[in-house]
RNA sequence: GGGUCGCUAGCUCAGCGGUAGAGCACUCGGCUUUUAACCGAUUGGUCCUGAGUUCGAAUCUCAGGCGACCCA
């Protein structure tokens, strides 16, 4: 640094103007032969990742954020410049060169340097060259080194920005409008979940972090907007896994007058354009499985999937004795607080089924009493209107046919609120305003939301949450 | 919550009861076609923390911290 200043060398410059970017100039100089040179003038900055000097002549590679360029130096061309940017400039500084271009014996593309400014001084030296950050907790913590050094990290949080804009952009084009809801909530409702509490501090008031987009959007389409969704953070006071960050993103789509089975069109669509328009294909690989994204996907019963898993019909036990003996038969757990022949269906599913869900499957048709918000089913009693989306064995989708009978929707709520007052902490309040707005009427309206890391997660190949997450949540350091 | 594994130089790792090591990076010297450049030299440590066992602990034991994976 000291040195650098000596030398009349500003170790933080203020602006920069380069004149192209690394993939763009390799694509543009691709047919430059071998050993050729090309006068036509570059500014190119970035950070130097590596350096080969070998006394007079030197060569570093120059990273920016869409690819890397060789600069060739030359003590001949550079004179005094030489020895100050062989001496100054180490791996992780950020420099700014001119030049001209030539392709080297060897057939590298390479930035002729001229001149060099630079632009940032690193002060920690980068992690190994070759080896990269593999320490995964370190490149938890420390995400700028890991995007530094890790192509793969980069291109998965590309991947995920196409995802997102990918969404927004297939629903603004069917005239879906994007409305915010409130993040800080008297009530946390819509999901079963634990949700963060807060503080408004000038309003004495305790408040929630939402747990769902689910009741806010619904009133917004009782106002008359019949197409809304929003794509946002979620929050959760649940565990930390492979598959469960306590901040996530979802998005949530309401469209009146649709039904379960049109928000099962419209998903299987919107996800096979962004997998288009992310991948570039409908097929792809996770982990080592071929997943095949082309629509139509499988569609299946809950009661048809744990039927062919298990053997157990459940539209036979009259009670829940009956369907826990069945299934202690089978030697499926039977938790005591899956207190109903639906609970207990639910976890024969969760059991035997959801893991071997690879392929994207719709499981239709939920029992009622894990599912408060849905809409009873036309012509099954006891079930819901409602899907999950599974791919890879995760749940990806989970849509209904929106609950909109005012009556029936306080019955359900008023349950939930009874299991949370038997110590069922996930179980959802009542929401007061909420049933008053489906008291004014609610569109018949098919709802859908999607979970977007673990989209994300799929469509990048990661095998974990935090892989897609740029900042996941860690303990503090020791 | 339970189990298994990990934590040693800036990074990647070896060492597993007897003086704390290597490669890369850094610093210095040499080198005009390298791309993990190469050759030589120097430098660099709270071996995650604490307690215990021992003549002696990075190493063995216990407790704790942080993380990974699996299970619930």
């Amino acid at each position: 640094m000291s040195a650098l200043r000596d030398q009349g060398r500003e170790p933080y410059a203020l602006t920069f103007d380069p004149s192209d970017r690394m993939a763009r100039l390799q694509s543009d100089h691709a047919d430059l032969p071998k050993g050729e040179e090309r006068d036509c003038a570059v500014a190119v900055a970035g950070r130097v990742m590596t350096r080969r000097v070998m006394g007079k002549l030197a060569f570093f590679t120059l990273a920016d954020e869409t690819g890397t360029i060789q600069l060739f130096l030359e003590k001949a061309a550079l004179g005094e410049a030489f020895a100050q940017i062989t001496s100054l400039v180490d791996a992780g500084d950020l420099i700014g060169v001119r030049g001209t271009l030539r392709r080297t014996d060897r057939g590298e593309l390479s930035v002729k340097v001229a001149e060099w400014t630079m632009l940032t001084k690193s002060l920690q030296p980068l992690p190994d060259k070759w080896h990269g950050l593999a320490d995964v907790e370190k490149r938890y913590r420390q995400r700028y080194l890991d995007l530094i050094v890790t192509p793969q990290s980069r291109e998965t949080f590309r991947r995920r920005a196409l995802t997102v804009s990918a969404i927004r952009r297939w629903l603004d084009e069917r005239e879906f409008l994007e409305i915010e809801t409130p993040v800080l909530q008297s009530e946390a409702g819509g999901a079963d979940a634990r949700p963060f509490i807060t503080h408004h501090n000038t309003l004495d008031l305790p408040l929630y972090l939402r747990i769902a987009t689910e009741l806010h959007l619904k009133r917004l389409v009782v106002g008359g907007f019949e197409r809304v969704y929003e794509l946002g953070r979620i929050f959760r006071n649940e565990g930390v896994s492979t598959r469960h960050n306590p901040e996530f993103t979802s998005v949530e789509v309401y469209q009146a007058y649709a039904d379960y089975l049109g928000m099962i069109e419209l998903t299987e669509s919107m996800i096979a354009s962004v997998c288009e328009q992310v991948c570039g294909g409908t097929r792809l690989t996770y982990q080592g499985t071929e997943i095949d994204l082309t629509p139509p996907w499988r569609r299946a019963t809950m009661h048809e999937l744990v039927e062919e898993a298990t053997g157990l019909d459940f539209t036979a036990f009259a009670d829940r004795a009956a369907a826990a003996e069945a299934m202690t038969a089978k030697g499926l757990p039977v938790p005591d607080k899956a207190d109903s022949v639906g609970r207990l269906l639910n976890e024969a599913f969760e059991h035997a089924v959801e893991a071997n869900l690879i392929q994207p499957t719709f499981v239709l048709d939920y029992p009622e009493e894990i599912s408060p918000l849905a809409r009873k089913h036309r012509s099954k009693p006891g079930l819901v209107e409602r899907f999950e989306l599974f791919i890879v064995g995760r749940e990806t989708a989970n849509a209904f046919s929106e609950l909109i009978d005012p009556v029936d929707q306080r019955g359900r709520l008023e349950a939930q609120q009874a299991r949370r007052a038997a110590g069922d902490e996930e179980a959802q309040g009542v929401d007061e305003d909420f049933l008053q707005a489906l008291e004014v009427g609610m569109p018949p309206t098919g709802g859908l939301g999607i979970g977007i890391d673990r989209l994300v997660m799929l469509l990048t190949d990661s095998p974990s949450i935090r892989d897609v997450i740029a900042f996941p949540l860690l303990r503090p350091e020791g």
